[in-house]
DNA sequence: CCGTATCCATTCCGATACTG
DNA sequence: CAGTATCGGAATGGATACGG
């Protein structure tokens, strides 16, 4: 049986969840951030089956989170591209980042970094930051239910 | 067989999710941030099988993320509360929600929003920033391998 | 109310062989 | 290289009945 589907929850964590919570689509993500786009790219950093590979890049087509572009070079061939809504999970990917270097390593252990490529520092921490400027505590938000309707998907 | 393990990955993105990269985790860290601490609080938020949420928390329990405490009331209960590492994913359920919420909204759909209570207004936008703090592009960031080692976890 | 135990369906995933 | 096709094992998840 499959699991309830929450694509239309009314809460958001949910519904990105729904998209992009299961193993290998943030993996996919990660890799394609640091360039990769060929088919054997993927295949060679994640060592996932090329079934599965083929399947999950299909629904990230599919839900625009990848685009395939024809290769330059060889016309039988394609690319795998962030669509500008992929390139936008990459704030996801370094606060589970930042989580995991927290928490997951053992002391000791060699780490990698996030460098900003101009200067070479390691980028700041993710915070939830109030609307003026100040650093809040878990406990110190909530959820209100807003009458503000959506834009709509960019 | 079983999925591939990341969890000594050298990736720090690829171990969080492998502890916590699941269907229901981050869900349930959702909950317990807005309160939630008791079993039939957790099902009938998330309306899962009764089996599945005591695996579940089970797991989180061992993964350090949630604790359970005697409840206060009742001696033969308990009570599940996130531990410092569990709250510490809060930046990863705001990062979601905000994507969730540019992306995974029809026009004219109602919205949430995340506030701080002292003030009301909705929290900023996450985003990667250098350490002077200028905003960064995707493009310009980069991993490096650190000689850095883990302070340990938290 | 708070789980535990059992049963079953589905889905995920890996291995492998094969095609253009 | 870039997939497709098939097989089989395992984990996930739902329904439900049951116990303290």
């Amino acid at each position: 049986m499959r699991r309830k589907s929450f694509g239309n929850a009314r809460c958001p964590v949910a519904r990105s969840l729904d998209m992009i919570g299961d193993w290998w689509t943030l993996l996919l993500v990660r890799d394609a951030l640091r360039g990769a786009c060929r088919f054997s790219d993927f295949q060679e950093s994640l060592g996932l089956a090329p079934n599965i590979l083929t399947a999950r890049l299909r629904k990230m087509v599919e839900d625009g989170i990848l685009e395939t572009h024809p290769s330059p070079e060889r016309s039988d061939r394609c690319e795998y591209h962030l669509t500008a809504k992929g390139q936008r999970l990459q704030v996801v990917l370094v606060a589970l980042r930042q989580w995991g270097e927290d928490h997951l390593y053992q002391p000791g252990e060699a780490m990698t970094a996030m460098v900003d490529k101009i200067h070479g520092e390691p980028v700041r921490r993710l915070g939830v930051v109030s609307a003026n400027g100040q650093a809040l505590q878990p406990e110190e938000v909530e959820i209100r239910i807003e009458s503000k309707v959506a834009a709509g998907p960019g």
